[in-house]
DNA sequence: TCTTAGATGTGACATACATCACACGAAATT
DNA sequence: AATTTCGTGTGATGTATGTCACATCTAAGA
């Protein structure tokens, strides 16, 4: 693990800043305050960045590539909680806000870079400076709003709507994702996602 | 609609402030500014706080008695997204944060109590008073969390189960709310709910 | 008090979906 | 290049659940 101040970290940087200037603008001197309560990581494909039983030392912010997030069952049968790609922020949330052993896995899909911020850091960021504050309510409010509106679609629609509202709304994740796996996001089997396509 | 400086005020505002002080403690001054913030409304039974199609002016904190919050699709079929009562808040939050048409409604399933707080009233307890930021980051943090949790009960259980589950979590909830309801938020008709009662 | 509307249970039937099984081509691994 | 694993489609079958229908009981309203 290393600081974000090298060659690759400048982008990184880069990445992160747009990220949170599009909800609030922060001055040179303020992001590299931010900048400094993360650290950089490298995973390849089929890594588990968290594995289920373990402590959740960090919350992740996505620079490039894929993860998913897994809740494995008492029949050890898989169950895609959500999927993380480029600017989103990923963890097991429960077990890293609560410091608790995690339930759920993240795993990932493509080789992956991330920003790791770990609670205390978390913590130190909305206490030294209220912009980052902010920040994270509006993160975690639209947040809500999106498992929010999951909910509905599972309340409202059929199999086949949410998909086709899935596709709609991530088209690039069907390239980059096999079906099995939207498939268990959806919650419907394999192989009724395969007959609902054609 | 009046400032909860009255007689009924004052109790309304003592379960507001157990309510901030679960999560941080407030000065007596601390308290008077955040309760300036907040306008006291009584409603009865059957009637709805917000009606699909209408601005969304308020983010309610719900003192006593009991709300749903319902989305009715396309072919006029009734779906409960939630549920609030005492201690909790409610609202369309997406049309509150966001100032667009209510796609939900509000509506007393008992005689209702609530605390109401607008959108600029919210943003300047947010700016006026750290704690209050930290207070609703904490709320968003956990709201997500809870619907998080509830989509992965969909994911990993039936219908049987997730009845349960909820029995579990909320047993008063069985006795203030027809069993229809119920269903319609497990999302099972009612007739498949009262089979699996028996 | 009488009447109506709401809440609940239950049977009959249709259907969406899970599960098991197998096939086949593409991609990854050796 | 050979072999294995993975991703996907599709048939057959069982099951959970939705929908329609009707009965009963209770609560609310006139």
């Amino acid at each position: 693990m290393q600081k974000i101040l090298n060659n690759f970290g400048v982008i990184m940087q880069a990445n992160l800043r747009e990220h949170i200037e599009k909800i609030i603008p922060v001055t040179d001197e303020e992001f590299d305050f931010i900048s400094s309560h993360f650290t950089s990581r490298k995973f390849k494909k089929h890594q588990f960045i968290i594995q289920e039983g373990d402590a959740v030392q960090y919350s992740y912010f996505v620079i490039s590539g894929l993860l998913k997030l897994v809740y494995t069952d008492a029949s050890a049968k898989q169950h895609i909680v959500s999927f993380a790609m480029e600017d989103w922020w990923e963890s097991d949330f429960y077990a890293f806000y609560t410091k608790t052993k995690a339930t759920m896995s993240l795993e990932c899909l493509e080789d992956t870079e991330v920003l790791c911020c770990s609670l205390e850091d978390y913590k130190k960021l909305c206490d030294g400076l209220q912009k980052m504050e902010r920040f994270f309510l509006e993160k975690a409010t639209f947040g809500f709003l999106g498992s929010q509106r999951r909910i509905l679609s599972w309340l409202t629609s059929n199999s086949k709507e949410r998909y086709e509202q899935l596709l709609k709304q991530y088209p690039m994740l069907m390239q980059r994702v096999p079906k099995s796996l939207i498939a268990s996001y959806l919650g419907v089997s394999r192989e009724t996602l395969s007959r609902l396509s054609s």
